[in-house]
DNA sequence: CTAGGTGCAAATAATTTGCAGAGGC
DNA sequence: GCCTCTGCAAATTATTTGCACCTAG
């Protein structure tokens, strides 16, 4: 992460002045990595800064968590602890019981879970918090506290990158299946047009992870940071299966679900990042996801217009909804 | 939930001597339901003794966790919550930040997310949380607090033979078609025989249902508790897909695997309950799940013996592991 | 009789607040 | 000069502890 000071002038909260105190407070708190207790922060700044009050710690915590600059967390110590907030998407965490570090990271399809959960029960989720309490690998093992979680721009890339292509892969091999399968000459070619365009991706985003890992040596030992299983996971079989029993109608349509559940993740993802790689590979192949999402629902409509009046599959299906944009 | 007093002789922590007072915090503290505080409990307890002192209400809390009859839990108020955990599987909640009140649900799917995440991250994980935060339906809908969560040991089992019954559904569709593509005789048995214990214990279950439903007119309109989808989520098509492609070997591991799945699901919640009905339910499931999984078994070996070196699509699926005893 | 259990008041611990003075605009 | 920030000390809140006393086994 950048140790540059950032322009926080914009960020403050309702008004308020540029304080030496203040900056000097923020800038000590974006400098230091992991999940700071209040004061484990005043420590911190007393040793440039004798005379800085508790007070003016908590309340300059409190107005970082109003800017959005922080975000308080609660591991249950009966104290709370700060993280930045600023240019990270809210993530779960792993909290060792023992050294007490916490490691972070991203589900999406725990989100998902969460948000069918949120649903069934009527209930609308303004935030979730996920915590998996135990003990590290260091901890188990007797190391002292090893190298830092790694936790930067780059892994969340890598991450972005494996995903995509995990996706591309599942996908072009639904859309060469299909193409091969489906008795409809109109949709082959839709299939054979996909399945070339994926190819191509698949291609590119190879090249791009070769050139990530080659800027960091160590990236790829470095642990997972995202998780996401969604299209990559098999979920194509099942369209597969239909084509295979000459269904080509709910087999678009769970090529739809699918671009559709991955176009959603890397613009979710995408927009919750700010200025970093991992951000622009996100939103690049959601434009991707949401083209093939748009040619596959065009085809779905030609094929329910052809079809006339078979749209008894597409009912018991209810159909693709309204686009996510 | 039973309001009779339990016996909790065994439940001291170390040892510990009857006394009045514990016995009575006690027995207020599993009278209630909700999550407390411990100042919520003071005054409910001073209601019926006025002179009972706040230190001892705490003690005696402390004593309840370590009995393993309550459990902390923090919602992030800057205090402690306790709810019962005696008789009562871990789960997770619901918090509403309007009128304060935490709803209570257990997904298995998300249970099985955190234990991935762990082992990628090379974590142990001892205990987790899944917290979300938003505002319940009555908030939102201007309500005041409606009816209670009526989660009874009733909607558990209502949750458990639902789960069940979407379980045997998809199997019974498996096995069936199964049975009708699969090329080898000897498969083609044991598949018939499976669609047809499948279709017995369907009946059998949903006759369960309906006397379960009958018994309180509200049932099946309260709110979900549990949520799997495990082998019930289209598992079972992969396996068909397979299957359709003649690949009988793999077919059978994926049939072993939603067997497994289903098997470990219902003897884990089976195991974490005590003395209901829900208990029952997935014992006795878990114990069908479990006679299936070593049919398949038996099969699937035996089925690589018969095609010989055919072991290739074995090893590429790791094959089936030691049972889950 | 003796190990706990209990009440009361004092001690901690994290965080907040009142208020007078300092400092930016 | 006004309005906000800051430091300090006092207040608040949740929880724990020391200690003298009480009670069950």
């Amino acid at each position: 992460m950048s140790t540059a000071p950032l322009d926080f002038s914009r960020l403050k909260p309702k008004g308020g002045k540029r304080s030496s105190k203040r900056e000097q407070i923020v800038n000590v708190f974006l400098r230091q990595e992991g999940h700071l207790s209040a004061d484990d922060l005043v420590d911190i700044i007393r040793k440039d800064d004798r005379r800085v009050s508790r007070a003016t710690v908590y309340r300059t915590l409190q107005w970082m968590v109003d800017a959005g600059i922080a975000r308080k967390v609660d591991f249950g110590e009966g104290r709370s602890r700060f993280e930045h907030s600023y240019r990270q998407p809210r993530h779960f965490h792993l909290i060792c019981q023992t050294c007490h570090r916490s490691f972070e990271f991203l589900s999406s399809d725990v989100e998902l879970l969460i948000e069918e959960v949120a649903t069934a029960r009527r209930f609308s989720p303004a935030k979730s918090v996920v915590q998996i309490y135990g003990s590290c690998e260091d901890c188990r093992e007797g190391r002292k506290a090893s190298a830092d979680d790694g936790h930067s721009d780059l892994v969340f890339a890598r991450d972005a990158l494996r995903i995509a292509i995990a996706t591309e892969r599942s996908g072009l091999e639904f859309y060469t299946r299909a193409a091969k399968v489906t008795r409809d000459a109109r949709a082959r070619v839709v299939f054979d047009h996909l399945a070339s365009e994926e190819k191509e991706h698949l291609g590119k985003l190879e090249a791009r992870y070769a050139e990530l890992v080659q800027r960091d040596r160590l990236l790829e030992s470095r642990p997972t940071f995202l998780f996401f299983k969604g299209a990559a996971s098999g979920i194509f079989a099942e369209g597969t299966e239909k084509l295979l029993h000459g269904n080509d109608q709910q087999a678009l349509l769970i090529g739809i679900k699918c671009e559709r559940g991955s176009h959603r993740f890397f613009k979710k993802y995408g927009e919750q990042f700010e200025e970093s790689e991992g951000k622009q590979i996100f939103l690049e192949f959601a434009d991707e996801e949401r083209e093939h999402l748009d040619l596959l629902m065009r085809e779905y409509r030609a094929l329910v217009k052809r079809q006339g009046k078979a749209g008894r599959a597409g009912r018991a299906a209810s159909g693709p909804r309204a686009g996510a944009r």
